[in-house]
Order: C-alpha cells, then structure tokens, then sequence
DNA sequence: TAAAGAAGTTAACATTGTTTACTTTATTTT
DNA sequence: AAAATAAAGTAAACAATGTTAACTTCTTTA
C-alpha cells in the first residue's frame, strides 16, 4: 500500500511548514533547519515540500518575509504612536529592537545577515513608510530634526546612522561578544544619549524613567 | 599505480591550504569554500587535509585566528600610534576598520559573524591589550577620557558602543543595506562626531583632513 | 462518472564532510 | 646501510543534505 489516508494534508499544509520553522529558529540555529526536521515535524516525506515550495532558499524566502512583517509590526507603531512624546518613542523603539534580537536571535540573524541580502533589500525598497520599520524611522527621524531632537543633515544619513548602531550592539550581544548582561542598559543609554542633540540636556531624565533592556528582558 | 611522485607535498601542504582558503574567500562567500575547491586548488585528493586539520571547522579556525592577527596588526599600530593627535587616530582606525570590511567582506563576516563565536571569545580575551585590536582601542579610549576627548563613563562601556558603531554601519555596508557608496563619507563622519564629546568643537575640522571611504575604495 | 490536476510518496542522484584501510615517502633506529 | 616507524598521501565507502523523476492518491470539475 501507498499511503493511508489520514496522511492527505489539505491545503494547509504550505503554512506548516513556515509555522514549524518559525518555532524551530526559537530555539536552534539557522543552519540546523533542515528539510527532514520539517518533514518530521509536519509528519510527511522527505520532498514533500517541493509541492509548496520551489526550493529550500524560496521557503526561507517565506520566512523572511513573515519575520520582517513580525519585526515591522513590532517597531512601526511604537515610532507612530502620537501619544508618546518623541523622545520615548526613540527610546523605546531601540529598546524593543535590541529586545527583538536578543528574543530571537536566530531570526534576526536570518532577517539581517547576509546570506539573503537580495531578498531584503527589494523587502524594504518595496515597503512603504507606513509598513516598513526602516521607513517608520525615517519618517520619526524627520519629525526628530524638525522637532530639534536630532542633527539636521540628510535624514537617510540619520537614519541609517541610527539603525547602524542599533544593527551594531544588537549583533554584538546576540553574537556572544559581551558576556554580561547588565552592562547592556548601560550601554544602551549611552547610544541613544549619543543619537540625541548634544544641546538637549533633558535626554538623560526622559529616558531613564523608561524600562532597561537586561532587566525586562531577564525574567521573561 | 598509486601516486606519482610530484604529488608529494613535504610540510607546507598545511599553510598551502590556509593560503588557498583565504584567496578564495577574497573573492567567494564563504559557504562556498568546499573540501573540493581546496584539494582541487592544491591538486591532491579529497581527504588529504584531513592529515593537517582534524576537521573543516579546525581549518576554518585556523583562518579565523590568521585573520584576527590580520585584522589586530592592521588596527592596533593606528590606534597606539604616539606621534599622531588622539582624535587622528581614531578617525583612521574607524575609517580603516570599515575600509578592511569593506575590502575583505567574506573575512569579516568569518571573523566576526555568529557562527564561530564561541572561538572569537577565547581568541578576544586570551589577547592581550598589546595584540589584539578591541584591547588596543580599549587603551586608547581611555587615553581619549582622560584628555577629555571622550566621555567619562566605565572605559569598556564606551568601548563597546565605539566598536559596536563601527561593527553595525560596516555590516550594513557590506551585507548590502546602502546602495550608494557616495553616501558612506557623510554617514561615517557623523558617526565619529556623535562619539566624541560634545564640548568639543573642533572635531569636525580636525576630522575632514583626512581621507575618506568612499573614494578611498572606489580607486582600489 | 471520467478526466484532470493538486498533493502526496518512493527511489535515486549529486554534493558535502568524514572515516577506514591502504600505499608511498621521509625519518629514525639499530 | 638496512630495517622499522612515522608522516603524508590516495581510494573507496558512509551518512546527511538538497533535489529531481516517476508514480499514486485524493479532490475537483466538466
């Protein structure tokens, strides 16, 4: 005999695939998913997935796309929400960036490494400001200079500015360079006290009312 | 017939294949450095290397500590250069660490990427300040402390956030976040002048005396 | 109800890193 | 110098991985 019937997945299957992986990153490293991990998990055939799927590289294409619109829908409304004051809203947005890739460092890596750089860069080109955290900061970054909080050069040099130094000590924690966590707050405030107009004297005080990264990130 | 004679390599097959490697990844990812490419390029067999590393992650160790002595001789000298002002020594080895990812981006994703951290981490503290490239900024940002040129906070803090700046701009460069190169000049002057103190009103004049990226590379 | 297509399976392939058994060269011992 | 031993190479086979081709079963639709 072939197969038993209770092996016929019905058009969900696509979805569990992206599903199990998304839950393997969790906790394994990229390299470890394989398609017999999936095929194991979902409780089908070693090519199976070659049904949904044209290759490994377009599922985790899938992947990537997902996890950006999970990072996107994470960042995005904390630097548009218009009842914070903008000062918080930057300090809480790096803050649940770097909580972001320390939650999950496997995606992060997958999101902003290298190997799929392609796939990322039409990501971002192609979202617009309102879906996209990269164009959400740029807009925030915008409303900043206007407001006097940030340097008033191009708002792209700014912007990138910001994201680099964030992208920096995010890899650098989740890529084992620091050993202790409680540093990270502080080097946290040092970064964005670094962002800000060296004019703007209050930046210490309205940051630090906000939570730390080692402590809230701790005892999850 | 087994082998012929020529194919007798006499002691130098082990650095043979560290040297190919690195050629190789001057010019390819480095997930594309198979066994094959090497036993090809030295011209012996599949398993010979197997006689000079106990695997292939032993070999790849062996191009990561060669390319960290690489990277810290290119560093270190900069930074502890006595006849240069402090402020010039900073601002080339930033330009000169963005410019060595740039150069050699396949090696510094090997070098500092996640995949063999756990080998950076001995290499990192077993280092000495005298060696190793983070030891040396470490000495020479508290050198810019004490002549007021950086801000006074824990010395390892400061260090950290000037190594994660450079860190995440040079692998938003290289991992292809910035399409235009142009760009990079402005973007890393900024970025030098958000780490310094802000008393200090000469650092942009001080800093724009010397070369750039951008065009520094482009001409390579 | 028959045909067609979607969604599975099995079996085979090439590539990769790796191991084992063997051979050749170099060195050391007697 | 001859013999023994170690070092350095080869060939052949493995398991794991991504992938493809040929085949089967379920679902839909004309």
């Amino acid at each position: 005999m072939f197969m038993n019937k209770s092996n016929f997945h019905h058009g969900n299957l696509k979805e569990e695939f992206i599903k199990h992986s998304f839950k393997f990153i969790e906790q394994n490293d990229v390299d470890k998913l394989t398609l017999k991990v999936l095929s194991d998990a979902t409780g089908t055939s070693r090519s199976a997935i070659y049904k949904h799927f044209r290759s490994k590289d377009k599922l985790m294409e899938a992947i990537i796309i997902s996890g950006f619109n999970k990072f996107d829908h994470m960042l995005a409304p904390i630097l548009k929400d218009k009842n914070e004051p903008l000062v918080d809203r930057f300090y809480k947005a790096g803050f649940e960036y770097i909580k972001f890739a320390k939650t999950h460092p496997n995606l992060y890596r997958l999101l902003f490494g290298h190997k799929y750089y392609k796939l990322r860069e039409d990501l971002i080109s192609i979202n617009d400001e309102n879906c996209s955290g990269f164009g959400a900061l740029k807009v925030a970054v915008i409303e900043g200079q206007d407001a006097g909080l940030l340097k008033k050069e191009s708002a792209m040099t700014r912007t990138i500015l910001i994201w680099s130094a964030l992208h920096g000590l995010s890899s650098l924690i989740i890529d084992g360079f620091m050993d202790i966590d409680k540093d990270i707050d502080t080097i946290y405030e040092e970064l964005f006290n670094s962002m800000l107009e060296s004019t703007l004297d209050s930046k210490v005080k309205i940051a630090s009312k906000l939570p730390f990264i080692g402590s809230l990130i701790k005892h999850k």
